[in-house]
DNA sequence: GCCGTTTTCGGCCCGACTGTTTTCAGTCG
C-alpha cells in the first residue's frame, strides 16, 4: 500500500470519527496524519520497517501502529469496523454546503436518515423542524445545497478559470480607485482544478462600495450572490463563482496571503505564529495580543515569522514551511529554462497543423528542437500511423531539417503500450525513430496489478525514452489507470526512463503531488504540451506552473537540456 | 490522538457568517 492510499484512509477515518461525534481533535489528528504521510519524501515501507515513522511530528503511537498495519498487511481492522458502523451516505452528505458532521449526525440519530435522497425528501416534507436548531431556513438551505452539489460537483479546469478570471482582474486593477489587486485562491496556487475565482484588492474605505458595484456589473457577470462591506460574490456566465475582497492597503498583504491559502498552509502558519507568541489572520500579524506588525507585502509576513518567501504554488502544507525556515526553498523551473518541445501531433495523425507549421512555430518561439510524436497504429480514432506512413514522415523530416540551422526536428512517436505491456510497433520500427514516448490510450479500466505490469513492462523496452501521461487520466472526468506512482517512479529510475508531465490542462499527468519523489529518485521530468495545434504549444506555460507546484527545478527537467544533451541521452539509452 | 523552555494534563488556528436563539453552536474558508 502506497503513501497516497494510506493518506486517504487516515483522512477518511478523520471524517468517520467526526460523523460519530468523537472528539474533534482526535479526528483532526487523523486528518493531519493523512496529510503528513502524503507530504513525506521517504518511502513509507522503509519508514515503517525502520520504526522512523514514530518520530515524525504528528504521528504518535496510535497512528504509527495503524500505518504499520496498513503498510504491512494492506488492511486496517480499526478502519474496516469504523466504516461498517457508518452508512456511506453520511460521508456523501459532508459535501453538502452548510451541512456539516454535527448536523448530519443529529439527523441520522434522530430520524435515521442515511442517504442524500432521504434527506432531500425529509426537507421537502418539513420533517426536520422538530429537531433543535433546525428551522425552515435550514431545510431550505439543505435543499439548495443538494441542488448546488448536483450541479457543481465538477471543479473547473485551470485554464477555463484563468481565462474567466483575467479580464475581471484587469478591470479591477485598472479601476482608478483600486490601489493593488491580485488573483488569490487555488488559481494563484496553480492547482489543476479550481472551485472559484478569488480576487483581492486594496482601496480606501470610502471607495469600496463604488468598486464593488463596478465589479458586479462587469461583462460576464450573470448574478450577484452576495454583497457585504468587504466582500462581493458573483456567478459568471460560465458557471464559475467569483469573489472580490477589498480592504485598506495596509491590510493588503494579509488578505492576499490569507485568501491565497491553502487552508492547510494557513493553519500551519497560524500554528507557527502562535508558537512564536504571535497571531496571524486576514486582518494582520499581531504580537502582544493586538499590536499590529506592519507588512507591506507577503515577504514581510514570512520574514516576521522567520521564513524565507514561499511562492504561492508551494503553499499546500507540503513541507514548504519547514523548508522556508531553513532557507531551503528551491528556485523553481521557469518557461525560459525550456530548450525544446517534445511530444506534439501534426496532420500525420490527429493534429490540426502540418508538421512544417508546427516546427516553424516552435522555432519562432525560440526553442532549439521540436520532437514530433504522432500516434501509433492502434489508436485508430486518432488516425494512428502505419509503419509505411512513418517512413514517409521521416523522409519529410529529413527534407525539412535540411532547411534549418540551429534548430532540429526530432523523429519521435507516441507509441501505445498495449494491454500486455508490449509496444504497438515492433523494435525494428521503433529503432527508426530518434526517440519514443510510450503511453496508454486504450483499456484504462484495468485492475491495479495488471495496470502496473503493463506500464512497467512498457518501460523495460530499451527504445522507450519517455513515459507519456502515465495514468491517461482526464481531469474533466476520467480517472485513468490506478497506478502506484511511487513504484512507477522507482521503475523509471531503474530503467532510466524520463516521465512526462503532460502540460495539457485536461491532463496534468504526472500529478504534481508525485514530482518531489521523482526529484529525489533522480528521475527526470519532461514537460510536454501534447499539442494538437500551434496554439496548443502555449500549454507549456500551464505545465510549468504544475512543475513549480511539484518543487521541480531546472536541473530536474529533461527538456531544459540542450539539443546535444537530449540526443546523447537518446543514443546512450538504446545502445 | 498528539504534544511539552509554562504543562505528562489540558490544551490543540482564526474570524465571519448564519440560523437559531436570547448567548451560542455549527459551518466555512
Amino acid at each position: 500500500m502506497d503513501k497516497k492510499q494510506v493518506s486517504t484512509i487516515l483522512e477518511e477515518i478523520g471524517t468517520l470519527l467526526e460523523l460519530k461525534g468523537e472528539n474533534f481533535f482526535k479526528s483532526r489528528a487523523y486528518e493531519r496524519g493523512g496529510r503528513t504521510i502524503l507530504s513525506l519524501s521517504e518511502d513509507i515501507s522503509d519508514l515503517v520497517e525502520s520504526g522512523e515513522i514514530r518520530k515524525i511530528e504528528g504521528i504518535g503511537s496510535a497512528l504509527a501502529d495503524k500505518i504499520t498495519e496498513l503498510v504491512t498487511t494492506g488492511k486496517l481492522e480499526y478502519y474496516e469496523k469504523l466504516k461498517a458502523s457508518i452508512p456511506p451516505g453520511l460521508v456523501e452528505m459532508t459535501a453538502i454546503p452548510g451541512f456539516g458532521p454535527k448536523k448530519i449526525k443529529k439527523v441520522y440519530d434522530a430520524l435515521d436518515i442515511k442517504t442524500i435522497t432521504e434527506l432531500e425528501k425529509a426537507c421537502k416534507e418539513d420533517g426536520l423542524k422538530e429537531l433543535e436548531g433546525f428551522g425552515k431556513t435550514t431545510q431550505r438551505n439543505i435543499l439548495q445545497g443538494i441542488e448546488f452539489l448536483r450541479k457543481h460537483k465538477e471543479r473547473h479546469l485551470f485554464h477555463h478559470a484563468l481565462m474567466a478570471a483575467q479580464p475581471l482582474l484587469e478591470a479591477v486593477r485598472n479601476h482608478p480607485k483600486v490601489m493593488r489587486a491580485e488573483l488569490a485562491g487555488s488559481l494563484r496556487r496553480k492547482k489543476e482544478t479550481i472551485k472559484d475565482i478569488d480576487i483581492v484588492a486594496s482601496a480606501r474605505d470610502k471607495d469600496v462600495e463604488e468598486i464593488m458595484h463596478f465589479f458586479s456589473t462587469q461583462p460576464g457577470v450573470k448574478k450577484v450572490t452576495g454583497k457585504g462591506p468587504t466582500k462581493c460574490s458573483v456567478v459568471l456566465e460560465k458557471g464559475i463563482n467569483a469573489d472580490l475582497r477589498i480592504l485598506p492597503d495596509d491590510k493588503f498583504a494579509f488578505i492576499l496571503h490569507h485568501f491565497t491559502g491553502s487552508a492547510e498552509h494557513n493553519t500551519a502558519m497560524r500554528s507557527l505564529a502562535k508558537k512564536m507568541g504571535m497571531k496571524v489572520s486576514e486582518y494582520g500579524l499581531f504580537k502582544n495580543e493586538d499590536e499590529l506588525i506592519p507588512c507591506k507585502d507577503e515577504r514581510g509576513i514570512f520574514a516576521a515569522l522567520g521564513l524565507s518567501y514561499i511562492p504561492p504554488e508551494l503553499r499546500e502544507d507540503n513541507g514548504e514551511i519547514e523548508a522556508a525556515a531553513e532557507n531551503n526553498i528551491p528556485a523553481m523551473v521557469e518557461l525560459a529554462d525550456i530548450k525544446g518541445i517534445l511530444h506534439c501531433h501534426s496532420t500525420w495523425s490527429d493534429g490540426a497543423n502540418t508538421l512544417e507549421e508546427m516546427a516553424l512555430a516552435t522555432q519562432e518561439m525560440g526553442y532549439q528542437y521540436f520532437g514530433i510524436c504522432d500516434h501509433s497504429e492502434i489508436v485508430v480514432y486518432a488516425r494512428g500511423m502505419t509503419p509505411e506512413q512513418v517512413k514517409e514522415q521521416h523522409a519529410e523530416i529529413d527534407e525539412l531539417n535540411k532547411k534549418f540551422t540551429d534548430f532540429k526536428i526530432l523523429k519521435g512517436t507516441e507509441c501505445d503500450i498495449i494491454n500486455d505491456g508490449s509496444l504497438d510497433y515492433p523494435d525494428e520500427v521503433l529503432a527508426t525513430f530518434d526517440f519514443v514516448v510510450a503511453s496508454v490510450h486504450t483499456n484504462l479500466h484495468m485492475s491495479g496489478d495488471d495496470a502496473m505490469n503493463r506500464i512497467i513492462k512498457g518501460m523495460q523496452n530499451r527504445y522507450v525514452d519517455i513515459l507519456g501521461h502515465p495514468t491517461g487520466r482526464l481531469l474533466s472526468g476520467r480517472d485513468g489507470l490506478p497506478l502506484d506512482m511511487y513504484k512507477i517512479i522507482d521503475a523509471a529510475a531503474e530503467y532510466n526512463v524520463v516521465i512526462e508531465l503532460n502540460a495539457s490542462p485536461h491532463r496534468f499527468d504526472i500529478d504534481w503531488r508525485y514530482c518531489k519523489y521523482a526529484k529525489e529518485k533522480g528521475v527526470l521530468i519532461s514537460i510536454n504540451p501534447d499539442a494538437h495545434s500551434i496554439d496548443g504549444i502555449n500549454d507549456m506555460e500551464y505545465g510549468i506552473g504544475i512543475a513549480q507546484k511539484g518543487w521541480l527545478e531546472r536541473k530536474n527537467i529533461f527538456n531544459a537540456l540542450s539539443l546535444a544533451a537530449v540526443e546523447t541521452f537518446f543514443k546512450r539509452k538504446r545502445a
